[in-house]
DNA sequence: CCTGGCTTGTGAAATTGTGCACATGCGTCA
DNA sequence: TGACGCATGTGCACAATTTCACAAGCCAGG
């Protein structure tokens, strides 16, 4: 069997998994561990141990039964599968608090997405410094994708302006989003869509705070300590 | 019939989407739109018209067969389901760069999550006025959510200090708790924690971007323009 | 080399979520 | 008042995801 080709399809809620598993292991390698156990996994991560190993089978066999996984050829296959093994170089639309946030953040650098650009509509903006990149008009957006064979968008604009943005992000060639604006995109089929929406999380939390004030749940063990819904 | 005794527990799916309903029906309310069908809604909210009805359904049955949903009505409804019939205030952990973008956004208050507090560890930050709001240090955060009457708080924190500031929320009577850092958090059961990071979503579209590369899906069907995934 | 202990990988069951199809019922109009 | 058109609410089948339970396999020790 040739070292695993990569056409399987991996399930979308193990997809966003994997992430947060690469985040342990990484921490994991820092603090010179070897090998992890699916159970030491899932404590870390907060879930059922047996989700941790079907996940992990979906990138083929990499654990040692008896032993568990290596640390290092677990990130490795990991970091394979979720494409990090180049960068992904993105364009912001939207230099205003959000963009410039997002921009100065740099949690998006170090992860291995660069900021290659960022664009506004409003000329008070252009040429500002941002995180090192100058802000420049959206009209040179394809210019910028084009030549910096970026195909992820960042949409940091406000709502009203989203579909827009997301729109001239298309146009340019971009083929994956995430919007942070408060609005649904409606987008080609083919091309990927993440929305980030703090209201949206903040009203879920809202629910549970409210349902939490009618009485305990008819349902819901009292057991100890262990890890919060993340759902 | 009582007027609705809310007692039915909602899909967790559901609960995800009344927000986005919610927030496109606000929206139809300032365009002075009486009435929408679930086919109306669905299509602004990018997903099927079976699942609205099922979604609001759970809320009980304010619709009218032939006519479709009273939209005042049913933002009341789903408003009052969500909790937001009151104003829930909210602490930040953290006065870095997120903390002050978080509380500077409006984001929270606008949507009925006024920012009671903001804390930090770092001395320098004491008295800092962000978003109107004076920085207090973390020792005060007891004080705070017991006279706030605060039960949701929010982690702006690097990953490092992520579960040390949730356990103080946690200590300091915070039920809530909506993560930013890159961080599983440990908290006891009964505390509700959402966890937001632009790394993993990131992540996702990096993989669905390199899996692009190899070639067309072998079972998505290239049918034209609906909405994106917002999986 | 064989045995015991431990952990993976995975069928199968249980649970959760989705979407279709249609009976039901409201409002309108003749 | 009766018939018709339209949109809801929901039973049902199916799809996706989670969890269990255990056979299979690896390593260490005797």
């Amino acid at each position: 069997m040739p070292p695993h080709r990569t056409r399987r399809r991996i399930p979308d809620a193990t997809v966003a998994r994997l992430p947060i598993y690469l985040q342990i292991l990484a921490e994991q390698v820092e603090s010179g561990v070897l090998n992890v156990s699916s159970e030491a996994l899932a404590d870390l991560a907060g879930v059922n141990a047996a989700k941790v190993r079907k996940d992990l089978s979906y990138l083929g066999s990499y654990g040692t039964r008896g032993v568990g996984y290596e640390v290092e050829r677990l990130v490795y296959q990991i970091r394979r599968e979720l494409g990090l093994d180049h960068e992904w170089p993105i364009v912001i639309v939207g230099a205003g608090n959000l963009g410039q946030a997002l921009a100065g953040y740099g949690g998006f650098t170090e992860n291995g997405f660069p900021v290659a650009g960022i664009v506004d509509v409003n000329p008070d903006k252009f040429d500002v410094l941002v995180a090192g990149v100058r802000v420049r008009p959206v009209s040179e957006l394809k210019r910028i994708v084009a030549s910096g064979g970026i195909s992820i968008g960042v949409v940091a604009t406000p709502a009203s302006a989203a579909q827009d943005a997301a729109d001239r992000l298309i146009e340019a060639g971009v083929t994956s989003i995430l919007n942070f604006a408060a609005a649904v995109l409606s987008v080609p089929a083919g091309i990927m869509v993440r929305k980030v929406d703090l209201s949206v999380e903040m009203q879920i939390l809202s629910y549970h705070e409210s349902r939490r004030a009618l009485g305990p749940e008819p349902g819901v063990s009292p057991d100890e300590h262990h890890r919060g819904a993340t759902a």
